[in-house]
Formats: C-alpha cells, sequence, structure tokens
RNA sequence: UAAGCAAAUCGAAUAAUCGCUUGUUAUCUUAUCGCAAGAUGAGGUAAUGGGAGGAAAGUCCGAACACUUAUUUGAUACCCUCUUAAGAGGUAUUAAGAAUGGUAGCGGGUAAUUCCCGUCCACCGUAAGGUGCGAGAUGCGAACAGAAACGCUCAAUGCCGAAAGGCUAGAGAAUCCGGGGCAACCCGGAUUGUUUCCGCGGCAACGUGGAAGUGAAACGGCUAAAUUCUUACUUGGGUGCAAAGCCAAAUUUGGUAGGCUGCUAGAUCCUCCUGGCAACAGGUAGGACAGAUAGAUGAUUAUUUAGAAACAGAAUUCGGCUUACGAGUUUGCUUAGAGC
RNA sequence: GGGCGUGUAGCUCAGCUGGUUAGAGCAUCAAGCUUAUACCUUGAGGGUCCUAGGUUCAAAUCCUAGCACGCCCA
C-alpha cells in the first residue's frame, strides 16, 4: 500500500481529475493524469464489470499500487485515476506489470 | 480387501529484503489554551504487540441495537397545563389483555427462528442410516379417462352375467389364502384399517397383547407449499448503522461541505469442571479475540510439504440455514467376500 | 453495506385466485392482390415458460436453492 501522503482520497480530488485531466490509455489501462507541482497522488479503480471477485479486484489494485511504490521516483508529480479495462481479464497474472508500465510510458 | 453410512479435524510453513494499518510506551516538531507548571489536538521517528474466513459469500430466516408509529386497562413515578380543595389531560417506566401475525405428532433447548436435540410414527434403504409427507373439525374429488368419483334434479347409462359382481378406465373404484361347487357363488381364516373394553410399557404422543363389533353408508388421499373454522401455545407494527446522535467552515440563524461518535470484549470463542441421553445450561477456573473509511492485512526471491493450494476478502454485531471448494487424516458403524 | 424487483415465441408483453390446446401485437415464411415493390387480405411455422430440486393425481402458476439482469437508499 502507499504512503497517506500519495493516496488521492478526496472525492473533489478525483472529480477534478477526471474533468480537467489528459487522458493517456492503451487497451488494458486508461490514466487520467492531472500536474500540479510538489505532490504525486494516486487512486486506483477497478470496478465490478472487470472481475466480479471482491479477491480478484484486490490483486489487481495490489499489483499495480506495488508497481507504483517502487518506481515513485519516475513519476512527474501531480494526481492518477488509473482505471482499469475489462479487456484486462483476458491477460495471465504476469503480463499484468508490463502493461501498465506501457501505458505510463506515454506519460512521461 | 472392496463398497458404503455418520461424525470430527486442517484451510500451508520457514527465511531474507521492501511496504501498509492499528494498540501501547518513549521521544521530537507544531497549533490552541494557560502567568506558569502543564493540558488538548495534529504530524514524524524508534521499540514492542495485534492484523480476514470456514464459508468473511448468498441475503433465505431470527435477534440485539437505534429511530419512528398505533393502542385498551391497571400500577408506580415525577413534572407540566386547566379548573374549585378534588378531578381531568399530558409524559416516562412497568404489567396484563386485544387486534394481528406465527407455530402444529410428543417432550425439551435457545434472546429468537423456516433453527437445534431426544423420541414416537410413516416412508425410503439388504443394513449402518436418511427424509418429514405429522393437531382436530369441516369440507373437497374441479380438468381429462370412465357406466359410476358427496347428495339431489336433468341428461346419459358400453361388454360379460339371472343376480351379485367382473371387464374397462383412472392418481384413486381394499388385498390375499384355504375349503366346497360344473358354474354363478357360498363358507371359513388372515393382512390391513377402524370402534369399544381390559392388561403391560411410556411424562406424553403412542406402542404392544387379548376380547367383541365392523368395513362401498368403507378405506386411502388432500385440507395455509390453492381454500374454511376450531383448539393449544406464542406474539405489538414499520424502517434499517446509508439506523441514529453530536460538532460545524465560506455566511448571522437554521442547515450544506466536512468531521467525530456509533465501532468492536460480546446473548463471544476454546479448554477444563459440574448437571443433562443430547441440544444446552452453570462456573470467584485458565486462555484467546482485526477494526479500515476510495477503504490496511501486501510485493519479490529461495526452500519445503503435496502440484509456483481450491473456494474465496471483514465494513454495526451475533445465532442459524443454504450454496461454493482443496488436501487428506482420524474415529465409530454397516454390508459383501476371503483367511484363521 | 442495506433494501427491492424482473426473467414466458426473434422483439414487446398477457396469463401467476394450481386443471382443457400457454395467448396478443410486431417480426418471419407461404398464398392472394400488383407489370413489380410496399400497403392490405388469408393462412402457417416458431416455446426446455431462466436453471435444478421438492409439494401435488396434476406446476408457467405454490415452496426451496442457484444463475443472469435491473432499480432504490449518503
Amino acid at each position: 500500500m502507499l504512503k497517506r501522503e500519495n493516496r488521492l482520497a478526496k472525492s473533489k480530488d478525483i472529480a477534478t481529475a477526471f474533468a480537467r485531466g489528459r487522458t493517456f490509455y492503451n487497451p488494458f489501462f486508461s490514466i487520467r493524469f492531472l500536474p500540479r507541482t510538489g505532490e504525486k497522488r494516486f487512486t486506483v479503480v477497478v470496478s465490478t464489470k472487470v472481475y466480479k471477485r471482491a479477491v480478484a479486484r484486490n490483486r489487481l489494485k495490489r499489483l499495480v499500487r506495488e508497481y507504483i511504490r517502487k518506481n515513485l521516483p519516475s513519476f512527474k508529480s501531480g494526481g492518477y485515476v488509473i482505471s482499469a479495462k475489462p479487456k484486462i481479464t483476458s491477460l495471465p497474472e504476469k503480463e499484468i506489470v508490463p502493461a501498465f508500465s506501457g501505458a505510463c510510458g506515454r506519460i512521461r
């Protein structure tokens, strides 16, 4: 799990990120990014339409957060809303992290 | 040895590195209050504890808890209002009743239940066992077969047969045995049901043995998982923690944003002891127990068991039921076969 | 998290106080009408009543469990 200062927690911030942020995507993830100096905040969204079971949703969120935590310096500062797409169900678990890093590569 | 029945148990482990959440202690920074000592709040660091399940699931039942609503009578309490000392009205607590709902062999358990335990009976199974079709009265047999399915009226009324009856048809029109008779049929007995009486067992439902009577005006089936009434026991209804209470910016009141409480030690679980056949109850006994709030309980690597474990992720709490699922292991029992 | 509802023909819906053959509209197909198409007329086909158990003589209907879809509550 990320530290509290790196979570995008307030519903207002998420709403503004959705409204003003730029969208980056590949077939498996779509990322809303709103630049803001001084802090890096993330939130990961996996809906029930992607995975029906809570265990699978938690697993995906944990994998993505772990990747963010390890590669935190390489992200630009700002707010991120990362949502998974239904196509990701076809991917085996080992290829999820590379797919996510590919989606992030477009931002840098 | 094989097949089966019932019950119990586990729900990966170890190490390294990097994280998250929470309790306690220490310490640092900062804000507010205070003359001060210090207090309270927020944040950081360190140490040391805790950190998903047997189903956390489905939401099928039941309760706790909170708010809300209706109501007859009695008792108690205190306060308020009205009038004339006494009374009337109101509020709160509590007890009983009614309406309404529920339960239904019998007896128990529980806070409570469409739950659990014991037992009777019925049915299923060779058996170990499993299932619940299970109160009384009244009523029903509606569709399609069929001569006929409670009775009456109307209509209709096949074949064999003197008649009784049989054939047929249907979920359903009691079954079987012996003797006599050419046959129709007659006689006797049994099964099974039922009524009465008596004995024995049982708290009881009921079981069992005997005697007498009776069976188409019968028996069996259904009768709130279609419908009516009665009896016994029991019971207010509704909404659900997104209940509910409190604090409170911009902006004075109210309230909104936001925050706090509710929020986890409880009808709790395990072991032992006592009572009980058991469910369960009791215990100055010992031990255990997550609490997040965009939501922690994780990631990587190596080794091992058994194959990079199956079903699967707490959200107010608890009790049941149901469904999903991995690896086996243990205990008791039944049937069949083989050996001694 | 909590509380509700729906599932019947290719589509939209009736039927749900157990019983005759599960119906209606649109769509499809065939025939007629027309030089031809449409409209119109007539007729036909098409159903595991979401799935699995149970109650009953008999279940789309009643009961239990499961599956899928939808709605409401800050």
